[in-house]
DNA sequence: CTAATCTCAGGCTTACTGAAATAG
DNA sequence: CCTATTTCAGTACGCCTGAGATTA
């Protein structure tokens, strides 16, 4: 002990911002993940499938635009996704330079599957709060993004 | 228009979810960072300026600590920011095993101009929020955090 | 000929693992 | 001898740029 004691805190400047401790909850959160089971799967596979879960085929360009994933990065993500066998990747006979890009039984069967994974980590970290608090964190989280980002979120939050 | 138009936001089920809001909105908050004037000073270094403006000289295995961040990686921005004449490493002579990493004046300099900036980011992402409804989205957030790593929080969050 | 879609190569970043070198 | 600190090599990921191949 002859060595004074560290502090141990982040520091207070960084702390007083709520984007610093949104940053580190990130971090957490892909911590939290890790210990779960994904079965492979990262958030961009599950943004894919549950595109496509939602709205039938689509091409790759379309699933990019929607996801905010770049077009290049997507190519191994449905690599992935092909060869797991969950989704099926056909030329678009009305425009051959796309893909129609279509979900399989097994796909929907794996993205139900992932989304309670997706839940479990949810309901992990937000365990301190209370339901009311959960959906007011929830609703801020919304109107914050949605100042910046409107076209990806439905109608009812823009404004 | 023969095809039919492409859904745009985000799929529900994630929508669903803070914790992928959440992480939707630290993406927007790095392109909102590119568009700022950060001088080559990214967070890592922010906060190794922070530590050692607050406690004086530490060894860097105390301020990865305090930061959550590997040894491993403080040695490169370590490394950027002695280069930049910012923090001054030299040998402690009561454990030659460690370095006693202390911040210069230009180095106090840069962190007042660099915490400017972090707080610009901080306010143009949270514009849309009333100082209140910040407030308590701050508030939520150290929260949620301390209940995963009170560790790195002051007592008064913990619990 | 130009533009759109998909693909690949590669850079830069964060986060982590494993191991070497030096010192207690 | 074993442990602690710093450092480096290497992996995997996310994000982006640029360029090629195919098709409209």
């Amino acid at each position: 002990m002859s060595q004074p004691e560290p502090a141990h805190t982040f520091p207070e400047p960084l702390l007083a911002l709520p984007s610093f401790v949104m940053f580190q909850l990130t971090r957490e959160a892909r911590r939290i993940i890790g210990t779960l089971d994904d079965q492979g799967l990262r958030l961009p596979h599950v943004g894919v499938l549950s595109c496509l879960a939602e709205c039938g085929a689509a091409a790759q360009k379309d699933i990019g635009t929607r996801l905010r994933i770049d077009a290049s990065d997507l190519v191994s993500v449905l690599d992935d996704l092909e060869r797991a066998g969950l989704v099926h990747r056909e030329r678009d006979p009305r425009d051959r330079r796309r893909y129609s890009v279509r979900i399989t039984a097994d796909g929907k069967a794996a993205l139900e599957r992932r989304l309670a994974v997706t839940k479990t980590l949810d309901r992990k970290l937000l365990a301190p709060l209370s339901e009311p608090e959960r959906a007011q964190l929830h609703d801020l989280l919304m109107r914050v993004y949605a100042h910046h980002d409107p076209e990806h979120l439905p109608s009812g939050y823009r404004g």
